[in-house]
DNA sequence: TGTAGTTAATAAAAAAATTAATAAACTTGT
DNA sequence: ACAAGTTTATTAATTTTTTTATTAACTACA
């Protein structure tokens, strides 16, 4: 897909024409349905022959297809062009430390294969790298797809990631040139990386609810708690990739010492490691749960209190609320701080929503200023199943410019 | 000047060759040196015949000027060519709350009109607006140029700003459609609009330490406490322009009740107005201090406490290594949060930077992870007179795209 | 059913930009 | 001091793009 690396490269002949190819490709991309010419011609400022004539050889080059007709009000019907599905395909890997998932999407971001949740024990040895590349490599073999059609490769890994350098920093780090160089000289694909909460938040920023928002908060609230920030309608990132540490914000009351080595952060409290915690803490102090009935106490994970109270489990209840207090709390400083228009609660914890949506709120009113709180909605994810792998493909199209 | 104001225009006959010289003036004023023919036409990627056509045109409208020729190596010496620095003005406004700034700038920001500290005092009303309208008046015409030169007039102003839509909500806030627009309708100029702690973190960002940093934090330590957030180049507003409320996070030990109805705000600890406080409260208990010599306590301002610390007095200096500790804290859980690069402290309180700095920094690793504290740097402003409000003139020429 | 009105697509003419060629200005080495 | 090499600046030739004009396709209404 030579078309798709040429902005790299300095001034030639063609390298304006071309472009001015990549910005109908990206206009065609963008937009939700198939547009006519003088629509494309207009949205990339230049005249209708030389669109035509650009149009036409992207055509020839089956990059963009005809999309039939479409109705209008009055006058000749136009002819409507897309890109073409097929143009180009884009892998997903989201790499978390007990599993590996793939994906491959074609230019729509449709999925059209899938390995996911292949168990998978992540460690920062070469070996498991190894084991990486074969499995994202078999997929490729396995998708049966025109190897010289894959744009690149998207990954999404837990810890911290240099997005910019390519650099994992807590996995793989034994690599001199950073992790995106070395399986983009094995894959011979551009690679890029960013970390799981990171590409949770290019998901919900491209095809979740911060669509919309140029100002957003993305919480991923699973075993552990991350955040992604976006502003000016960016993903932030930091000067080294570590933007968004909010697990480790220092804001609680607790005093339970964290892996990072300080006492007070957030994550202790707030996170389904501290549901585990806190729902064993309570069962030793005597209460009640629907829980026990079926595990004991130790084999108890975040995931069944949380099912258990949807299922209208007291305690369970109760503890959500707890954190939902003290996540609003936290949120509302960054309220402050930001003043993002939206805030939307991602990760396994979102399924409970009805239950936290309120305690959330009522934590925020105790930090928040008004004003900022007033223009702050709060909404929980709903991007379809795992939006983690679809953002750590995502990146592939926004680094081209083509979403 | 016709041709700074056609980037709003639609596409019309003239829009691109419009564009190019656009990208032609912003070349050569960001540039800090005069730039020859080629290097002006490959920075804008045209041909040197057009872009020679262009610049000949500018020079006609006198907004270019030769600017002799430069020594190189071998080869023929080139003409240079700089923006003409009478070819456009600029107005500075400082609205504080008892005093009120105007400066006029040339293109280079060069300072060339000034009407600085008038006593004035900020209220919401007709009558205030109408004594900054003809402030503003009074200085355009007293710097004797021509008004037809002028570009635009930048506006920085306390209180809380919307800088998208041009509100101030604290003050002239009875205006139906903004503060700019009301003011621009008056003066014929565009105007642009933000609060004093943001204008201050554009001038860090264009002129000060922050011109070569992508991710950096501006505090504004004086009477009161703000902050400037400039992530990927561009400075945060948030969704309504509320970001930086730093003053009111809660995350003090105090329970001092603060103007915004909630208790533990940091601005109660960590403000001029706190230094002032904890001095007196000191005093109470009996603690001696040089400053005593002079003045009663009541009226000792928080300026001549900083200038106090600044000769050796025990007190004041114990009291600032007090604030400089709890503000470390707090922009260690900032630095978690969005991994700046580099922070710099300006306002009043950047005189006191050697006694500041290792209590800022040694609160800083109570709260900040060791990964983000290590790539993150502190410095304190060495801009020169007023940065407000040059920041505040420089809001113009941001917006056209010129710096 | 036919005509006026509207938009799309193509073809021809005009304008603009680029490349190539050439002249001018300067440095360096013999 | 003068030829060789370099870079800038100007002019001429070629290519590209845009305008303008024309034809095609369709709707709405009489």
């Amino acid at each position: 897909m030579d078309i798709f690396k040429i902005q790299i490269e300095g001034i030639n002949k063609e390298s304006k024409q071309l472009v001015q190819k990549r910005k109908i490709i990206a206009l065609l991309n963008k937009a939700e349905t198939a547009l006519p010419i003088p629509v494309i011609c207009r949205g990339v400022r230049i005249s209708v022959p030389t669109g035509t004539k650009l149009l036409n050889e992207l055509i020839e080059d089956q990059i963009i297809v005809e999309a039939g007709k479409i109705e209008t009000d009055n006058g000749r019907r136009p002819v409507v062009y897309k890109v073409n599905p097929q143009c180009g395909y884009i892998v997903g890997v989201e790499i978390l430390l007990k599993r590996i998932s793939v994906s491959i999407f074609n230019i729509e971001m449709k999925e059209i294969f899938e390995a996911k949740d292949k168990e998978f024990v992540l460690e920062n040895t070469q070996d498991c790298l190894a084991q990486v590349l074969t499995f994202i490599e078999q997929c490729i073999v396995s998708s049966e797809l025109e190897t010289n059609k894959f744009l690149g490769v998207g990954i999404g890994i837990t810890g911290r990631v240099n997005a910019m350098t390519g650099e994992s920093y807590n996995y793989f780090n034994f690599l001199e040139n950073g992790l995106t160089s070395f399986i983009s000289q094995r894959l011979n694909l551009p690679v890029f990386i960013d970390n799981d909460t990171h590409v949770l938040g290019i998901s919900e920023l491209f095809f979740g609810k911060a669509k919309d928002a140029r100002n957003a908060l993305v919480v991923n609230l699973s075993r552990g708690l991350g955040l992604a920030i976006i502003m000016n309608g960016e993903l932030i990132s930091g000067d080294r990739g570590f933007a968004g540490e909010f697990g480790h914000m220092q804001f609680g009351d607790s005093t339970k010492l964290c892996i990072c080595g300080k006492r007070g952060c957030l994550g202790m409290e707030v996170s389904g490691f501290a549901l585990e915690e806190r729902f064993k803490e309570s069962v030793e102090n005597g209460e009640s749960s629907l829980l026990l009935q079926k595990n004991s106490t130790d084999r108890i994970r975040y995931d069944s209190i949380l099912q258990a109270a949807w299922q209208g489990d007291a305690l369970s209840i109760s503890l959500l609320h707890e954190i939902g207090i003290k996540l609003g709390k936290a949120l509302g400083n960054i309220v402050n701080l930001l003043n993002p228009g939206l805030i939307i609660l991602g990760g396994k914890f979102a399924i409970a929503s009805d239950i936290l949506t309120d305690s959330i709120k009522s934590g925020m009113t105790h930090t928040a200023l008004s004003q900022p709180l007033r223009s702050c909605s709060i909404m929980f994810s709903e991007t379809g199943a795992d939006p983690g792998l679809k953002g750590a493909g995502a990146q592939v199209l926004y680094h081209y410019g083509l979403i």
